[in-house]
DNA sequence: TTGACATATTGACGATTGTCGATATAATCT
DNA sequence: AGATTATATCGACAATCGTCAATATGTCAA
């Protein structure tokens, strides 16, 4: 969780997975969306990589990634058992089926 | 939410604030549950105030720290905006009123 | 196979961080 | 007033971090 923690301390990092929440993306789409040379792209995705926060499928010379759910799900866990809210339940109220 | 995201970071500090969710402790106390020394802590609760994380009440010639919910709520909600989850729906799936 | 493209890695740099001893501030007690 | 207790701030230091140009690696196309 620690590698979690320090990966989302970064405001580009966050902003890559902010893009990446929203549909994958190569490294050049990456690079064009924030405004950082690609060696300091690639080194971000090699820390969110190392935080198994994001993952990448190979297309030909391209690295595709994407988010990695399961990791985005254990740390939303993680930081309930972290820290207490109060509004947990109250956003439940709100929630009505049938 | 920088501040929030970057005093997260630290595990010390989560220390602290997994404390502050079980209790309000004055800062003895947390130096006594984590082993550091006296000016760390108060460092530590420095960038946890400035995050507003934490807040504290004065008793004497102690400073009671506790958590600030309406921060963390915050911060959990933000947290849902930055990174989609697979189970949120699922979670509230479960949930029936009426 | 040569050249162009996509990405990762390396090495260097200044900036930021975590830590602590020493000192400052402020409240309490005798 | 002087001593004691609780906490914050300062100054220094090593360690880690974010950035980039240059270079390496791997893939595709002509």
């Amino acid at each position: 969780m620690d590698k979690i923690y320090k990966a989302l301390a970064e405001i580009n990092r966050r902003k890559i997975i902010f893009w990446l929440g929203r549909g994958e993306l190569n490294v050049s789409q990456i690079v064009r969306k924030l405004d950082l040379s690609q060696a300091t792209i690639s080194n971000h995705l090699s820390i969110l990589r190392k935080s198994k926060l994001v993952d990448f499928k190979i297309k030909g010379k391209e690295r595709i990634y994407k988010l990695n759910l399961e990791t985005t799900n254990q740390f939303v866990k993680e930081l309930n058992r972290l820290m207490p809210t109060t509004d947990t339940n109250l956003d439940n109220e709100i929630i009505i089926r049938r």
